[in-house]
DNA sequence: ATTAAAAATAGTAATGATTCCTGATTTCTA
DNA sequence: TAGAAATCAGGAATCATTACTATTTTTAAT
């Protein structure tokens, strides 16, 4: 089961590229598919799987029930705003320092960690803020 | 629509005080249907919801596709085995901390904070210690 | 205790994300 | 350039969860 190469694979890995807003597969598709008319879902799922468990594109699931895709396969974590709904990206410099930590009092091997924080995001306060006037 | 009594809520949260592997609800209904033949599954559905949005217990999404549920509603972090797929608890002293950090450079509003941890459990581990010999 | 409105239930149908299946097409090695 | 292997499109199937509805429970006021 060697990986071959595939246009469609190609166009799903550019276009998640050119995205900082963590897509999901049914935006993925309803994108690609504005270049290539029948490409099918089932494919867009197919691919996206396959990328992820090749490490090139990281899988989250962020807990509202539906999986997004994120082209940057670093190290960060990511903010789920409640109002919009939107993920964006988190940096923070003591992930690692986490991950020592929790290793020290754990007796299994930990391969990686997610964290997610949640609450409202700062332009939708500022919407909030000016309903209120 | 304020909130009655019901026998079945009540069962249900019985049942989640008495496990701590962060049960489905699945795993819920089958266990309450032994004492309770003909509850059905919408109706576990409903009430793991309610009591999670009341604050008596906690859902937790860790990326398996599958909700589960914890009647610990303190603030802990978790750990998924990629092996056996069981969820436990885990205790680290630093997530207050986190969470302060996090938002220190951000300009939202953060209301919670939700980390797991993925690798093999220290069971796992041991048993395929054992099958290697 | 009785009653009646409100809430909850059982059972089942519907939904929505994701995976699986199959015959046709594409990729790529020799 | 041929043929094996991988991939595809399209659609069916799956699985967790939610929605619907007629019936039963709960509870507060009589």
């Amino acid at each position: 089961m060697a990986v071959k190469y595939s246009r469609q694979r190609q166009m799903i890995y550019n276009f998640l590229m050119t995205r900082k807003d963590h897509p999901t597969a049914d935006v993925v598709y309803r994108n690609v598919r504005e270049e290539f008319p029948n490409i099918s879902l089932g494919t867009v799922y197919r691919n996206l799987t396959l990328l992820a468990d090749m490490g090139e594109i990281q899988r989250l699931q962020v807990g509202d029930g539906v999986d997004h895709f994120d082209a940057d396969t670093s190290k960060h974590c990511h903010f789920i705003c409640s109002n919009c709904s939107a993920v964006t990206d988190m940096q923070l410099d003591c992930l690692e320092e986490l991950l020592i930590k929790a290793q020290q009092t754990f007796d299994g091997r930990i391969d990686r960690q997610s964290t997610c924080f949640y609450g409202v995001c700062g332009s939708c306060l500022d919407k909030s803020a000016k309903d209120m006037e």
